[in-house]
DNA sequence: CGTTGTACTATACACTGTACGTTAGCGACA
DNA sequence: TGTCGCTAACGTACAGTGTATAGTACAACG
């Protein structure tokens, strides 16, 4: 049985260092020697309570999905899925982070299953059958994922003068001999990517053909 | 202007040895000195045909793409779509690196353009303003990236009994009273997750609602 | 032939995660 | 009260990373 920690360390503190070290100086770049530096102690006290950076990896996750608001009561349930997958862009974008971790580690944690156990009553609600809620459920979750990991990405891409410079010379260097559509589309591709709307838009594609198959 | 190579390296060696090395060892634990050890040459070589590892990177993903096929022609739209998609897939599944490659990194490549040449022109098609056809193709291609790299990273997961084996542990320890819909889900979420059902239901329903707002 | 530019090498630096062995200090029991 | 065992935290060390910098050998050109 582990005793009571001597003083200076516990699990929650290492966590919350780590996060704002990983916001500061981005998911690249943080490192455990630095949470280690951070908190004044050797990098191998980090050690007595995660088993490995992946580990420490899922304490940071599990932390963050702490963050998800409940699904709203009282809606009409496309009003609640709507709800829940916009929270966890929103989440996602303020901590960006997240999506990284979300995407390279499997899923586990006592609140990452509080945040899937609420999608999953509201559809279980909502009249799905186990297996639909549970495809709907997955599907809604990896949209989320890419279409945020996305957003984040463009993002990054336009903070970077260097990237967007590049990024114009590839786009120019295009023949509209061989690319028509992408050079005709340019303008609207790097203006709609990214965004509420864009993301909603495809959220309300979804949820058009879910809310059309419980209708039927 | 460039003289004609020594004649050990050139660019298409490099990223063809690049990418072996990346499936044989995967994505995590490929190195740049790994690349040069296997083509017999100094770490620093690389540099003459790459300004840095994710030049390399960026290298490689475009490579990939040019292995996507064009879209079937004399197909209704969606199922010019859907078989775009597909594609798509297999191939991320075929080379998982690519699921990295195309998440942490902008999109840029002649192959690359050529992919979203191909998408694009077939939605102008079929009549989609330039603007929706825009956000289409993102939303489609962000619903790709998320639920193949989901997939991928699930397929991982069965893969390693230790791993597998956490999972098993961290299921059984969610109350059934805190999370009862998670409980009674399990199977069919750990059943459904990833395969070719679970991708073309998320698609469906993307298309169905896209085929809605044509009609109307 | 000499000059120049390029393909590649050699060395070095500042880092990384973590395996291993050691020390210091608390909790509990004699 | 003394002592023993357990463990939190430390220090050292290792194998590895990407890449900056400087240098070397060779091909092509004037």
């Amino acid at each position: 049985m582990p005793r009571t920690p001597r003083n200076t360390l516990n699990p929650e503190l290492v966590v919350r260092t780590a996060l704002e070290l990983m916001e500061a100086k981005g998911a690249d770049g943080f490192s455990l020697r630095g949470v280690a530096a951070e908190l004044g102690v050797g990098p191998m006290a980090l050690y007595t309570y995660f088993r490995n950076k992946d580990d420490l990896y899922d304490a940071i996750r599990d932390h963050l999905m702490g963050l998800m608001p409940p699904p709203p009561e009282g809606l009409p349930w496309p009003d609640q899925v709507r709800s829940v997958c916009r929270d966890l862009r929103v989440l996602m974008l303020q901590h960006p982070c997240l999506a990284q971790l979300l995407a390279s580690r499997p899923l586990s944690g006592h609140e990452t299953a509080r945040v899937a156990e609420g999608l999953l009553s509201v559809l279980r609600s909502a009249g799905f059958e186990p297996e639909t809620a549970a495809r709907t459920h997955t599907t809604l979750f990896t949209y989320v994922l890419g279409a945020t990991t996305w957003e984040i990405q463009m993002a990054h891409e336009k903070l970077d003068p260097d990237a967007l410079r590049r990024l114009r010379a590839s786009m120019e260097s295009l023949s509209s001999r061989d690319f028509p559509t992408v050079v005709e589309l340019a303008p609207e591709l790097s203006r709609t990517t990214g965004g509420e709307k864009q993301f909603d838009y495809g959220l309300d594609l979804l949820l058009e053909g879910l809310i059309a198959r419980t209708a039927s």
